[in-house]
DNA sequence: GTATGGGCGTTTTAGACGTG
DNA sequence: CACGTCTAAAACGCCCATAC
């Protein structure tokens, strides 16, 4: 891990050229890349073999020493990994166009990242993109691009707007908690300021489930946690299926709460699930939530859920046995509480993207270039 | 006493994929 | 096509044991 690309030149005038990166990197052309089909490994890999290639250049820039230079930005968010040269690598696989995307910084603004021994800043907009294309069926180097933002950019277009995603982490001690409680579920009662009003028991719904809630139809969230008690627990959701375990579950509990579901209604996703229960369903074997874009630590009204915010929504978090699938516990309450037992990402994650069409890289078959013109 | 590294829980993020 | 969501593995970082 302490890879000598990971220490950043003594001075930014010392970097290598796009054009001689491009040229080095030609040699990884038509070398043989193996896809696990695991996008965090698969990317790591490329990472190391890139870095593996331009050390054995023999011609990096010279490290800045030790207690010279420094990080601006806190916890290192959005600083490229290979600072040595000031470079992000990414692997094109399959598709049509090819998204960029690009984690924590937008890489057209001249944010500070490293400050070097010399005093000269190397910044968000110096990045230079490796853009590496691999043929999946053969598993070679297809080609090499090494391009700036700029011409991302002035090619491409701008970066999109950045995607903010909150998280929650429910602590693995805390999960065993909420599991050995009698019966597994940890629960609050409602929050809305209409929620007197809400339906005790469970009966047919006509409505569909993405459709605005309204008071006479919303059922309490004592009944949610009844059906839960009495259905969910001891069930399987199928853990092979990742992508759409939340479906399954999405599935299992409209149905459940009276809901006819039909199969077009649980792709449409948004927020909440079940929005005519300002439900949000989560199946969860990892200590990783994604919230998405609300985050129930913020109160804000939802315009989509009329009389429900972030913090009234209700969260059913089923809590699934890693290897099985079987639901082991769940948590059912408010938004709001959430942050009483599970802990708030600090600060959250934002990337910028940009989709450039694959024609782009077809036109570069076999080859390793830099900013190439284009069209 | 300091350096090194294993173990492991926590945090970040790679890139596929879905949706309007 | 642009943007948002999803999963899960890599990377980080802290603690502690052991080597030097």
């Amino acid at each position: 891990m302490t890879g000598a690309l990971s220490i950043p030149p003594s001075r930014k005038s010392a970097l290598t050229s796009g054009r001689q990166l491009a040229r080095r990197l030609s040699v990884f052309l038509g070398s043989s890349f193996h896809l696990t089909g695991k996008q965090r490994t698969d990317g790591s890999h490329l990472r190391k073999r890139i870095a593996e290639v331009l050390e054995q250049s023999g011609a990096l820039p010279a490290p800045a020493a030790d207690g010279s230079w420094r990080i601006l930005p806190p916890k290192k968010k959005g600083v490229p990994r290979l600072l040595r040269e000031f470079i992000d690598t990414y692997i094109v696989t399959t598709g049509s166009s090819y998204n960029l995307q690009v984690w924590n910084r937008n890489p057209s603004e001249p944010t500070p990242h490293v400050e070097l021994t010399d005093g000269s800043l190397l910044r968000a907009c110096d990045v230079r993109f490796v853009i590496t294309r691999i043929d999946v069926a053969r598993e070679i180097v297809r080609s090499v691009i090494v391009a700036t933002p700029e011409y991302i950019v002035s090619h491409f277009g701008k970066f999109g707007k950045p995607t903010i995603k909150e998280q929650l982490i429910i602590l693995p001690r805390v999960r065993q908690e909420v599991l050995a409680l009698d019966p597994p579920i940890l629960f609050y009662a409602d929050l809305a300021p209409l929620a007197r009003q809400f339906r005790r028991r469970i009966s047919d719904q006509s409505a569909r489930i993405h459709d605005v809630p309204s008071v006479a139809t919303t059922l309490r969230i004592e009944a949610i946690r009844d059906f839960v008690k009495a259905h969910l627990l001891g069930r399987r959701i199928n853990p092979d299926a990742t992508k759409n375990r939340g479906q399954q579950l999405e599935q299992i509990v409209a149905s459940g709460l009276g809901y006819d579901v039909k199969i077009g209604d649980l792709l449409i996703g948004g927020f909440p699930d079940i929005r005519h229960q300002a439900l949000e369903v989560k199946v969860q074997d990892a200590p990783t939530v994604d919230l998405g874009r609300y985050s129930p630590q913020f109160a804000e009204p939802l315009d989509g859920c009329p009389g429900f915010s972030t913090q009234d929504v209700r969260y059913l978090i089923a809590l699934t046995d890693p290897s099985t699938g079987v639901c082991r516990g769940a948590v059912i309450c408010p938004g709001k509480y959430l942050g009483q037992h599970f802990v708030y990402v600090a600060n959250e994650s934002f990337k910028c993207q940009r989709s450039i069409p694959m024609a782009f890289f077809d036109r570069f078959d076999g080859r390793a270039v830099f900013n190439p013109p284009y069209p």
